[in-house]
RNA sequence: GGGGGCGUAGCUCAGUUGGUUAGAGCGCCGGCCUGUCACGCCGGAGGUCGCGGGUUCGAGUCCCGUCGCUCCCGCCA
């Protein structure tokens, strides 16, 4: 705490700031009961505010009236009580305690609220039902890694301020009620009453309004913005989540990204999450597709997978030959010198499986080659030189995965996380950041037959590899400009250089199967400021709830959001989403399809 | 939309091949206890085995359906 409590008829000071010093000073604290140890005679009593916790002593021969009403107090009582700080025999030090050294001999005993008993447990961190937690949440929250969580994202959030701040950014809100664009994310839908038929959109992120504030000259911006997208809940996404939403006009990627390896290793001393200096290496897309598997690889650890599909090419292995044939690749890691069971070995596959993959091929490297019966398929020098490139040797364990590319690259790079994961590779402590780079502009959407932009149709486009200019005729061929900034595997914040022509604009919607009458209905009043004077201008979004879940060590984002939603997005606390009256249906001119069920 | 895991006391879990009275630890309630801090000791209460159906002489256990939580794939420009 950073200040004492205004004294009152509750409290003057917090009980987590009590020290030595304090000895010999009357306090009156104020908060929970955490715990009640009655011992008939004496009775303890741990008090819990904010701060932390201090021990309450009640003694019956000293403070008879405090001691007899303290039987009464049970966890999560609501108490205020009176008394002088005292030094604990060196028996008596509770070296758990920040407070232990101390102990308040009480005087006097406000009974301020009685609690019942609460449905789970608060003084530990073991497992809990889900449900039973959000039910709860405002008890849920009493619990240490909780308070400490939002505890952190607070400081988090109040060092980014901080460092935009002196670097002359201004925090400017956006609408929350705006226009929908149904291009990426499904939006939420909120019903315009004066329009009948008419809806708003809840925002998937700033991003339009903030390039209009570049337009309109506002140079460098931030916002801790709130953003929506009706899709499927993960560990990592909910369906609303906090963005830290930058923007800046005359700047290239370099700018941006020394602005943010500032802010983040800001951020990250705050949080006590110790990463590598800056400046960051900066990884290219292709390099890391072919060697993690993933765009957002995690790098602490090796397990590199390697391309072997031109030195296996032309061998007796049906399996693989089929996949070269096909246009595919097959590809490898080396698992180093492990020996997996068969069912261990089954098991990888359906690891492989989730990602597309039929299966994997696993190898035992030998003496002389391979102890595997698939040795006979190839001739002795395609052996040697898949082990030379793997960097095998005897005992080592080659696990191959032949299929399109694609679904190579990804179920190899699951297969990496799942081994690195289960072989505990990972050194403890150890943190890898990085800059993801190079992205290509557009990606090819199978479902919908055309290309899709990789990031999203604002980024600004980059000439192909080996090019100088912008060409649109092989869009899967061009390059963006944005940029991501990945933790330990986990995608932290991305953004780009931003498109700031109409004309190039326009080839880019077009480029995705936008024709010219779409793209002014939709974007109209884009291309329209576009031809206002736009500066040059980029900008980047992180997940605030990521960057606060990574720190604090937690899996879920969940763990660091006060009131989040289930994977199913329910809010059991509230009951959201719930039915609402038919007067309220009325007056938004909406009638249902189908009855809503009726709840439980 | 699809797949995996889970659902038994307030909580966390065990429950064998389908077998007669469903258990443990913690919590809770009562009693005792003047230095504990996971206090201790004695006693006690507490169960729609998520819900519905089926198979069976008999179901927590097997089958079908359904609901909820969770993780993943799709999706998330």
């Amino acid at each position: 705490m950073k200040q004492s409590p205004r004294p009152n008829a509750y409290r003057d000071h917090w009980a987590g700031g009590l020290t030595s010093a304090d000895v010999g000073t009357q306090v009156r604290l104020a908060g929970w009961v955490n715990t009640r140890r009655d011992h008939g005679g004496v009775v303890f009593v741990d008090l819990r505010d904010r701060s932390g916790l201090i021990q309450l002593v009640f003694h019956p021969d000293t403070a008879p009236a405090a001691h007899a009403a303290a039987h009464d107090l049970r966890s999560e009582h609501v108490i205020s009580a009176t008394g002088e700080v005292v030094l604990r025999s060196p028996e008596n030090v509770n070296p758990a305690l920040p407070t232990g050294e101390i102990e308040i001999a009480v005087r006097g005993l406000d009974h301020l609220a009685v609690s019942q008993t609460p449905p789970f447990p608060l003084d530990e961190d073991g497992p809990l039902d889900e449900t039973l937690r959000l039910r709860h949440r405002y008890l849920d929250l009493r619990r240490d890694s909780m308070s400490r969580g939002l505890a952190l994202r607070h400081a988090l959030i109040a060092a980014m301020r901080s460092h935009l701040d002196a670097r002359d950014f201004l925090e400017i809100e956006t609408p929350i009620l705006t226009r929908s664009t149904p291009e990426g994310a499904r939006d939420f839908l909120v019903p315009a009453r004066m329009t009948p038929g008419s809806f708003y959109a809840l925002p998937q992120s700033p991003q339009l309004f903030k390039q209009l504030l570049m337009i309109a000259g506002y140079e460098r911006y931030f916002q801790i913005a709130r953003c929506f997208r009706d899709e499927d809940l993960r560990a990592d996404r909910q369906l609303e989540f906090t963005q830290l939403d930058i923007e800046l006009s005359f700047v290239a990627e370099d700018d941006i990204i020394e602005l943010i390896e500032g802010l983040m290793t800001d951020v990250f001393a705050v949080g006590d999450f110790p990463v590598p200096p800056a400046p960051w290496p900066r990884l290219g897309y292709d390099d890391a597709m072919l060697r993690y598997g993933s765009d957002k690889p995690d790098t602490r650890f090796g397990l590199e997978i390697v391309d072997v599909t031109d030195l296996v090419r032309g061998s007796q292995f049906k399996v693989f030959e089929r996949v070269i044939d096909g246009g595919g690749v097959v590809r490898a890691l080396n698992a180093g010198p492990r020996e997996l069971s068969r069912a261990e070995q089954d098991a990888l596959n359906p690891i492989v499986a989730r990602h597309g993959a039929r299966a994997v091929a696993p190898i035992y490297v030998s003496d002389t080659g391979w102890r595997s019966n698939l040795e006979k398929f190839f001739s002795p020098e395609q052996v040697a030189a898949v082990n030379h490139k793997l960097g095998a040797s005897p005992d080592d364990l080659l696990l191959f995965v032949a299929d399109r590319e694609p679904v190579a690259a990804a179920s190899l790079g699951a297969l990496r996380l799942e081994l690195g994961n289960r072989f505990d590779l990972i050194p403890a402590g150890r943190h890898d950041i990085l800059w993801m780079v190079d992205f290509p502009m557009f990606g090819y959407n199978d479902a919908d037959g055309r290309w899709d932009a990789l990031h999203h149709p604002f980024t600004a486009p980059a000439p192909a590899h080996g090019q100088t200019e912008l060409s649109f005729d092989d869009p899967g061929s061009l390059r963006s400009r944005g940029y991501d900034l990945v933790v330990d595997g986990v995608e932290l914040g991305g953004g780009s250089i931003r498109t700031h022509t109409p004309e190039i604009q326009s080839q880019v919607f077009a480029a995705i199967g936008m024709d010219e009458a779409e793209a002014e209905s939709r974007f109209g009043f884009l291309l329209e400021a576009l031809r206002y004077g736009a500066p040059p201008h980029g900008g980047i979004a992180f997940g605030v709830d990521r960057i606060a879940a990574i720190i604090a060590g937690h899996e879920s984002i969940r763990e660091v959001i006060a009131f989040p939603k289930t994977a199913s997005g329910s809010d059991p606390l509230t009951g959201a989403p719930a039915p609402v009256d038919d007067k309220q249906l009325r007056e938004l001119g909406i009638r249902l399809a189908s009855r809503p069920p009726t709840p439980a």
